[in-house]
Order: C-alpha cells, then sequence, then structure tokens
DNA sequence: GAAATAAGTCAACATGGCTGACGTAAAATC
DNA sequence: GATTTTACGTCAGCCATGTTGACTTATTTC
C-alpha cells in the first residue's frame, strides 16, 4: 500500500512531501511549455525546435555535439529539427575554425526574433513568479532546482569562476 | 538583440536570472523524467503510463474526465494508455455508484507496486535535493514553483480546508 | 421527452523520440 | 605516413504519444 499518511521522518521529509514535490514539477513544466507550444503550432514548429532555438541563442557558435549532449537525444533526432531550422532560415551554420569538422551554429535575425518571440511567454511567466515570491524564495528555489539536476549539469548554473 | 547583459530592472530581476530560471526548468525535468523512463521502457510502457498511473493512485476512484483536466490531453490519447493499464491489469474500473456513467480508476495491487517503484526513484532524488537544501530553501522553491503554475491548479497545493 | 454529459470507438495524421547501417572529411595517434 | 578516432550527416524504418473529426451508447439533468 502507499504510505501516503506516515508520520515525519527523522530527516522531517513525509511521503506527502515528496508526492508534492513530484506534482509541482509536472504542473510547472505543463503551464510552462504550454504557450510556446501553441505559439509554435501556428508556424508548424514543434517544441523540440524551440530547444533547439533556445540552445543555439544560449550559446552562440555551439557544435552539434555540445547540443546533442545539452537535449540528450541521438544526432538523426536532432538532425531533423535542426534540418528544418537551417532551411526555413533560423539557424544559420559555419564550418569552425579550430576545428574544421565541427558546424558551429548561430542563430539568424529571424532566429532570435522566434527565439525572443517563443521565451518572452516564458519569462514573463517567470518574472512574475519570482517577483510575487520575493529574492529569498528565489534563492530556495535555485538551491532545490540545482539539486534535483544531475551533477553533471550543474556547473552550468556556477557563476563564470574570476579570473585572478 | 537579446538583451542578455542588461543591468538590474527597477525588479531586480535581470535577463540572465529569467534565462537561468528556463534552464532549471529545463534540466530538472529532463533528469527528473529520465530514471522511470529507462524502467518503463523495459516493460514496454512509456513516459503516458506512468503519468496515468501516478495519478489514479494519487486520487483513487479519479473519473475519466477528472483525469483528463489534470494530464490536459484529449480523451483519444488517455484512452490508449489507459487502456494497455486496464488490460495488463495495472488499472482497475468500476461503475460510479452516484452517477453510473463515470468509471471509477484505481490502482490494483500490481498497479500499486509498479507506481511505487517508478516514483522511488523521483521521490528519492526529491528527498536528496531537499535534505541538502533544508527547509526555508524547500519553502522557496514551493512558493515559486506554484507562481509558475497556471491559477486554476493552484488550489490543488493547498492544505484541505480545516471542518470548524 | 429533450438536451446535456460521461465515456468509448474508429480512422487518419503529425511530432519527436529510437535503432541500425553506412559514408565522408578532418583530426589525432601510433 | 598509415591507421584510428571523431564530428557530422544520411537513409530507412519503427514506436510512443499527441492531434482532429465523426459517431455511438448509456445515463443524468432540465
Amino acid at each position: 500500500m502507499a504510505d501516503v499518511k506516515s508520520g515525519p521522518n527523522p530527516l522531517f521529509l513525509r511521503e506527502e512531501d515528496l508526492r508534492q514535490g513530484i506534482e509541482l514539477l509536472f504542473y510547472a513544466y505543463r503551464d510552462f511549455t504550454a504557450e510556446p507550444d501553441a505559439m509554435l503550432a501556428k508556424i508548424g514548429l514543434g517544441r523540440a525546435h524551440h530547444r533547439v532555438v533556445y540552445f543555439v541563442g544560449r550559446y552562440p557558435s555551439i557544435t552539434v555535439t555540445e547540443l546533442l549532449g545539452i537535449l540528450q537525444i541521438t544526432k538523426q533526432s536532432l538532425s531533423r529539427v535542426l534540418g528544418d531550422l537551417v532551411e526555413q532560415g533560423y539557424v544559420a551554420q559555419r564550418t569552425g575554425t579550430k576545428d574544421r569538422r565541427q558546424r558551429l551554429l548561430t542563430l539568424t535575425e529571424k532566429g532570435l526574433e522566434l527565439e525572443r518571440h517563443l521565451s518572452d511567454a516564458q519569462r514573463a511567466r517567470i518574472a512574475q513568479a519570482y517577483r510575487n515570491a520575493g529574492a529569498a524564495a528565489v534563492e530556495g528555489f535555485r538551491t532545490v532546482m540545482l539539486g534535483i539536476i544531475d551533477q553533471e549539469d550543474r556547473a552550468r548554473f556556477q557563476p563564470a569562476i574570476p579570473k585572478r
């Protein structure tokens, strides 16, 4: 039987608290993606395109391998959406100078505009939530979210190492 | 151009903070779903099955309409996965007594076991993150996540109204 | 008695994952 | 300098999960 109403355990975490955590993630992600999904549908693109546009915008000149590492999908899956984006002029590719096997990806003006448009809804949602919650809550949010993310990717959120 | 390095605005939120929020959600959800997805793949089920099993476990005797309201998918989509789960003996249906049009859904023993198994990985991840972050951070996490969720579903997280 | 609701069904389609096999160019290694 | 590894791409086919639209049945509500 699911031990739904067990008492507090020595670490202060009740079954119910954990369930709530699971559900917060489910509902937040569901609502967080709904708006961009609706916009994308109008121009014949999907969530996968959004992710690529987002991360190419985030890391200009990112390589295909790096992008695959972030998205955790196969290159065949990426190739489909990336192909669409290049074909439709959202993403530009150029050969790497240091390593000429690499294809460095950047957003075109059109791509930048799409990225801004799509992520605006998400930014607004986050901004609203942050503002209403206050700085201390935001700090707690960051800490917990980082704890949920696999160790390997936590470094992405660390402030750049100051040169000394 | 994306205003990535603009200074703090009067509400303390910088473009960079918002980007970070977006990314925290992306990575957390990606890693949060990876483990159960791998388990599900071994028994020929998918994430959609997990969601149904989860919410039927969460709300025993839930109706199909209520479940659709939570998942925000069409009944045709639900019917496929629900059909699999009933057929394979994870979920039991019985006719509502008050309203005999309804099919009330509950987990069988087998379903309870599956739910526990799948969600254990998620619970462990949350528990770990909560423990490392501390009670205050968890409170902040909850507050921000609630702010991200659409108004309509926030009530699900309110403590049951005490009878007076 | 008529209308609305809960649930199910059939058919067709799109998206975005996957595996497997294979190819090419460039870089790195022996 | 030859071999191996890496980065990237491609073709083909499959699966899971979402969609729309049309229609049915049983039951409840008005």
